[in-house]
DNA sequence: TATTGTATTAGGAATAACTCCTAATTAAGT
DNA sequence: ACTTAATTAGGAGTTATTCCTAATACAATA
């Protein structure tokens, strides 16, 4: 896994340290395509480390959403995290709870003429879609 | 306000009840461009009804959402409403917290491309930016 | 490799937004 | 006016997240 090392590397730089607990968010996050709550990072994580806290997996989703590794996205009363830092849209299945990603250009593109339009200083876009994936639509009465 | 009269009409005709605090909640979203949260039209509200609890405001932006009358996004860990029901992107001010509409066309077209790419059955969809807006852009050290 | 300063952590208490519960109220059909 | 079932007020309960503090451990330095 060349691409954790690397992100660690460059946190270490930053003047970071670097803790085991960091490092298994950071490697669960880069592995999975998932959108796991911190709750859930939690449960991954502590089965490495049992003693790992649910407030130091927050403090360093913290830390890592400054550094921009990872992104968030809010549904339900409940923030979901990913390493899918690219602009792109979350397709949210508001049955199983599921989240998908789907890669779509011209959202940079959108971005800017709003930023134009709107004279915003953009920092981040979030794009989602609810509805029933696949298979709740075919579970659907 | 005739928008808001056919709206209490076609409430009451799906066998909903009139109720003051319904009519003055959804009276209250339909004149304003501002994206409150329920705490915030809880006090609009109060002004008017002072007995108003914020559990009916719930209950009743709970109603307004099945009958697609308002809209809802989630920013910052809290919910903030809308009666702007067609596809816009949502400008969010990460430093102030205003949140500004923006229409955008192509919105529509993206949602239809993306339900046939990823076989979701599409409900809704939210668009958000996050950034500084023109006035605390210009106020940033 | 031992020492040391300080960033980080574990654990739990505190907070905030929201949901749930129930007796009292009231809209609206008769 | 009377009736009755939907709705409300108010507060208690829940859940996700943040905050606090003493203990721990990373990593710079000798």
């Amino acid at each position: 896994m060349q691409e954790l090392d690397d992100l660690v590397s460059s946190l270490r730089e930053d003047g970071f340290r670097i803790t085991p607990q960091r490092v298994a968010i950071l490697d669960y996050l880069l592995r999975t395509d998932d959108h796991p709550s911190a709750e859930y990072i939690h449960q991954v994580v502590k089965k490495q480390y049992p003693m790992v806290s649910l407030s130091t997996v927050y403090k360093t989703l913290d830390l890592l959403k400054e550094k921009k590794l990872v992104g968030e996205i809010e549904v339900g009363g409940q923030t979901r995290f990913d390493a899918h830092t690219d602009a792109h849209i979350n397709l949210v299945c508001v049955k199983c709870g599921k989240i998908d990603d789907l890669d779509e250009n011209s959202l940079n593109e959108i971005q800017n003429r709003a930023a134009k339009k709107s004279k915003y200083l953009i920092l981040k876009g979030n794009f989602e879609l609810f509805g029933y994936c696949n298979e709740c639509k075919s579970a659907l009465s």
